[in-house]
DNA sequence: AAACTTTGTTTAACCAATATACAAAGTTCA
DNA sequence: TGAACTTTGTATATTGGTTAAACAAAGTTT
């Protein structure tokens, strides 16, 4: 059954709009809100009036007068509940506790021993519980738990398969759902990464953005009209197996030649390089005293990333093209060698109106992306298009 | 600014989505649009009247029974009016006059002798007139024009890059309109043959479509949501210059080791191969009498295309694949090494759910298709997103 | 202090969907 | 055969959202 038009569906879209309006221009008036929306005043004072009641808006008193009677300022109420955002990656936990702006209230921490789905889960539920506890009073209180991990996702919060955990059809989402008893969302750590830099970062109000993580493997996150791509299963953007190489290096996956085989952290344990370390940070601090091999190998990297680069321009001619992940940090090496490559090979239309830059969010990008999902998906959003 | 609820809104909805279900399911009865979609039975009965009195829709008589009174069976009205669809080709041009439910009424083929706008736009013209000439009378007449170009176009309908037919930034949309007066539609030939497919061919009701032109060069149309994704200016689909061998063939476009030098009828130029002739259909010609050369090629390029949809099926993850284009013809030997390749190179995840077809509308689906893309515009659509 | 501006609310009107009742036209089954 | 049931489609009153217009409140300008 499809969704059809009714006055409820009306005002739905009308609240939704005024919500995300107020949220995004705060502070900002209600007559403001209207010339904005192109909604009326009387509905805009009717819905702001429903949003005060549901504490989502805040009306904080009377601003400056442009000539007339003194606005009544509104704000969004970043502090009508806390969200969870955690990042699964292979050595480490990290978790946050944020507000619906996406605020971090609290961050923290944790090693992995090991990958067993009990142990690791163990640790979850462990932090979560503690960011919990820690959890200042609001209205809603803790309104959802996001999750970005290293790995395919289906639509139902289900990791499908997570090579570096060695997890497959790990039904997270069910699990952290059933002990906590609030709406969990998981993603890809690439997709949440995405999520990231389109509310915070470097590609606000972009609406089609391309997200690749770099890191020990790659991955991306799609976002096509604002909104997270996930194709038919869930698991778009597993762009590290892309083949630049058609009869290159066989990979773990299968096939032969894939780009993170060149353009990743999985390059560092080629022995032929001569690399004084095997981790980014160290490999910076290499490249920051002038170390000629590990120069030479970001060089080498940055181009194989511009090959990759390319390709997916081509495929989906983004706006802005963030990149992000563990390389992010080599940036200062990295970014000559990219966009030289990218426009010494994209075709001349798209070299004019491309951005290319790095994540502005940096390593907390992920796991803020992953807590804003969370956000976005109790605030909820309804929209037309024509 | 932004779209708003009010109740003209929710009477385009709904009309939208009933003139849409009877388009898709007719014969029907009210009852059972009534039932599919989930609106009240009296709403269903005056917006059906609305359309009735529009004749975009016919009410046919009495049906069959199932208990009851007879119900009144309700028919998309396919003659409300006509378009006209064209592929420019290089070397031809090829128009067609369909109603509104897609049938061609009409067709003809003009070759091309040279590639200057003024003679080809001549030429279109001249084309477009004869069509119009022998339209049927109708309630709307011809209601649009839709073009598919071997090049990349813009939101607006400009024609950007056509190498092949050395045009840059030719306003086509807004020449053929001064002409004709009727909404004209530009579309890249791949994206026309996606839309082709997608509501006539092998992939209706698919919601994440991949269609890969397989010709001169090589193109792909990208469904998403059952929409056409077109990118940020409209170059989406690029994907022959996609790279598959980082140092490989230098390729026209300055870039190297692009997909189409090693999977599009571009190999055939290549001196080694020995092949006995230069175009597709005398090649099947070939193959049918089992000439080795020919065999050998069609399975290196099969393995090839493999590649390259491998990489697209690790971006995109559609629910299925469509091969359209010359090399369609080639179907019966290049779907096996295509396959397999695809089978050795994809993830697990992604063998299972995957469907990889050849079009089902050969060579009319990019002309059936652009015409089709008019015919939408015309109708219209709106519909909710939560 | 009078005139003008700006903000936000109140009021009445409008209109599309809906539930409900109902009419029309069929079938089923004793 | 005819009474009961089914299915289809329409008519009616109600509901509930947006809106235009008037208005009230609170400021600035001259």
């Amino acid at each position: 059954m499809k969704i059809t038009g009714d006055q409820a569906l009306v005002k739905k879209i009308n609240k939704s709009l005024i919500l995300h309006t107020i949220r995004k221009h705060a502070p900002l008036s209600r007559a403001r809100v209207s010339e904005i929306t192109g909604l009326n005043k009387a509905t805009v004072s009717n819905l702001v009036a429903e949003l005060c009641s549901e504490e989502l808006v805040n009306e904080v008193g009377p601003g400056e007068s442009s000539g007339g009677r003194k606005p009544l300022i509104l704000h969004f109420n970043d502090r009508a509940g806390c969200v969870i955002g955690i990042e699964l990656r292979v050595r480490q936990l990290t978790a946050v506790l944020c507000d619906l702006g996406g605020h971090v209230l609290k961050e923290c921490e944790v090693d992995l021993e090991n990958h067993h789905l009990p142990y690791v889960l163990e640790q979850m539920k462990r932090i979560i519980a503690e960011l919990i506890g820690s959890a200042p009073d609001s209205h809603y209180g803790i309104v959802g738990i996001g999750v970005g991990v290293p790995g395919m996702v289906d639509e139902q919060g289900v990791v499908l398969f997570a090579p570096n955990l060695g997890w497959e059809m790990v039904d997270l989402r069910g699990l952290l759902e059933q002990e906590f008893s609030v709406p969990v969302t998981i993603d890809n750590e690439a997709n949440a990464g995405a999520q990231g830099e389109l509310n915070f970062g470097a590609a606000q109000d972009v609406r089609h953005l391309l997200y690749i993580s770099a890191g020990s493997g790659i991955g991306s996150g799609i976002i096509i009209g604002g909104e997270l791509y996930k194709g038919a299963r869930g698991y778009a953007g597993e762009t590290g197996h892309m083949t630049i190489e058609a009869e290159g290096k066989p990979c773990s996956c299968g096939s032969r030649g894939c780009w993170e085989l060149y353009a990743s952290e999985r390059t560092y344990d080629n022995p032929g390089l001569n690399l004084p370390a095997r981790t980014t940070p160290e490999l910076v601090r290499y490249a920051l005293d002038q170390q000629e091999d590990t120069l030479r190998h970001f060089r080498t990297i940055g181009e194989y990333l511009g090959i990759g680069v390319t390709n997916l321009i081509n495929s989906f001619n983004p706006e802005l093209i963030v990149i992000g992940g563990a390389l992010s940090e080599a940036e200062a090496w990295l970014g000559e060698p990219l966009r030289r490559v990218v426009a010494e090979r994209t075709l001349p239309y798209h070299k004019q109106q491309l951005e290319i830059t790095f994540s502005k969010l940096g390593s907390r990008g992920t796991v803020i992306g992953a807590g804003f999902t969370a956000v976005m998906h109790f605030l909820g959003r309804t929209r037309v298009t024509l």
